[in-house]
DNA sequence: ATAGTTTGTCGAAGCGCTTCGACTCCGTCG
DNA sequence: CGACGGAGTCGAAGCGCTTCGACAAACTAT
């Protein structure tokens, strides 16, 4: 293993020089700098990362915290995880992968031993445990959710209660007037990970403003727990003729159960999903959806964290503000006549 | 931050003896340890992660390199990374997060600087050209898939030629004698990541013995590029009555054009997929299926490797056995009479 | 020309930990 | 009863790097 006293040896200078070279510090004259360079080439260096750590107090590494549940939204948060290793490395930093399952220990570990710079935390709760932990601590940290209380934190996420409202509007925009939301699975709402009632309220506010009634339903993913729910929905209020679908998993039998009812989408309903464009355009209808910005959650995360670690951060809550795309699982509601 | 040093004060004895307390290298009376361990808690210590390594040459984190692409197995992937990282907690390692997208240069860095004591690869190809610097370095290494040529390397995967095999027995058993098989995207096979391939050739190799005729067509996910492929196989085959399906995202839209086309499963057409668990049983028929045991994989992938950080490891290729698993999606072949 | 500043380089002091050899104290064996 | 070995502890020497202060040389301003 090459070292800094060798290349600075190989070099003809001392190890010092060598280390201002690499980290541009001090000027360094350019003769000197090509010489120290060259030998890092020919030598093959590479810094050792302890050491540096050691002496630096600096890691240039990033925690991300990643749930251990995959029972939601599992290609979004691979999308956001990758987005924070790809991002980080522009920055010189590395990601290191917590799951959930430590919970606040993992946190303590971390921080206390000096393994990362800065964490990431995503699938926040509402009122989670690891935040006081964060709060106390000295090391930048950013939530991918928003919990209860955010104060002293930084955030980012979407808006998911504009998310809602979107959702409302458009629907209501095409005349319907009793529309009924598919939900996460009722776990998730036990959970209060809170994306899910703020989309929620968003929605039933705006629907209240708009004169729409509206059925909420949670529902797990998957084709006969979907039948029931459907079925029930139109028991309920057969007048229902949009749809707000929230779970990934569910999109793919609600459309099939809509059709297998002679339920022409969007002729005699509409549907609007919140959920990443690939299910959106792979669906057997191409679905009007609010996307999940997961990359740009994560890009944005490491960003700010890397923007604190140079001192130059802030704390707030970043929402991002959704986007609605349309496409064919939306129209106008059908003239009584039509029904 | 609290150290090594002010544990040992605090303790009142070297701060060797907190060392040896820790690492249990050396006997330690059990007064002494007591003492040092009261001490630790009172004062909240944690070893610091870089003087460690620095001291030790040894990190204590294993690097995992995930492939950028999400076109495929998605959840399949990140059900490997949890497994990994909480399999790697439980011997005391933490997991770095690399992207493929730096390519062999990761290796090269995380290699060179220390910052991981081995590696875990996914998504590698058959001519990968991060193997030559896995061979020539001297720390440990697992693929998890199967590179052309295996020697001096260490890799874990489903065995997908068995899997090809089984799919073809059971279809065969029922009486089947023209099947086809629904691909990965066309993108995968040229990628070369050689699961695809030793799926169709175990696959073919057992058809022909068994005397079953095969179609294949790769497969872009999505409903509309599923109803050209479909329409396609009954054109060229229509006496086709067995399908199997290695493509997450054909399952859904497969069985949706096949109800859609009158077409009832098992009683007129079987399918078998090559999927989670997850999928098989959300799907609207639940599916016969052979698992991909990704959890299976990323704890032994560690756990292979831990062993050979301690010593004990050697080199050698496992393939996890195939489980099909009968659920209502495969039936016997119609009989002439009800076609 | 002289003082003051900037530029470029070096030496040395750690960063917090592991680990080796040395030492002491006991119990044990011949 | 003296030599021996194991158990338990300590001191000190690094691990490879960063960074601070010092210093010489080369400017700039008066």
């Amino acid at each position: 293993m090459v070292t800094l006293a060798e290349v600075a040896q190989h070099a003809g200078v001392s190890a010092s020089t060598v280390s201002y070279v690499l980290s541009g510090k001090r000027s360094i004259s350019a003769g000197t700098r090509q010489r120290v360079e060259r030998s890092i080439q020919e030598l093959g260096y590479h810094p050792n990362a302890g050491a540096r750590a050691l002496a630096s107090s600096r890691s240039n590494i990033i925690a991300l915290m990643v749930p251990l549940r995959t029972d939601m939204y599992v290609p979004v948060m691979m999308e956001i995880a990758i987005a924070v290793a790809t991002t980080a490395r522009t920055h010189g930093y590395d990601v290191l992968l917590l799951t959930g399952e430590e919970g606040p220990d993992a946190v303590r570990r971390v921080t206390g031993s000096g393994l990362a710079d800065a964490m990431i935390l995503m699938d926040v709760e509402l009122d989670d445990e690891r935040l006081p932990l964060l709060r106390q601590s000295d090391q930048p940290s950013v939530l991918i959710g928003l919990p209860a209380d955010t104060t002293g934190l930084t955030c980012v996420d979407l808006d998911f209660a504009a998310t809602g409202a979107l959702c409302a509007e458009h629907l209501a925009m095409l005349g319907h007037r009793d529309i009924a939301v598919i939900g996460e699975a009722p776990a998730v709402y036990e959970r209060h990970t809170g994306f899910a009632e703020r989309t929620l309220d968003g929605l039933r506010a705006r629907s209240q403003e708009l004169g729409l009634r509206v059925l909420h339903r949670p529902c797990e993913g998957g084709y006969d727990v979907m039948a029931v729910t459907l079925s029930r929905i139109f028991d309920e209020r057969p007048s229902t003729t949009g749809f707000v679908v929230q779970n990934e998993s569910a999109v793919a039998p609600l459309l099939a159960l809509l059709r297998q009812q002679g339920r022409a989408v969007p002729e005699d309903v509409s549907v609007i999903a919140v959920c990443p464009d690939q299910v959106a355009t792979q669906a057997s209808v191409r679905l009007t959806s609010v996307a999940i910005p997961a990359q740009e959650m994560g890009r944005h995360a490491v960003e700010h964290l890397v923007a604190k670690l140079d001192g130059r951060g802030t704390d707030e809550v970043v929402l991002l503000a959704p986007e609605l795309t349309v496409r064919a699982s939306t129209g106008p509601v059908p003239s009584p006549s039509a029904g």
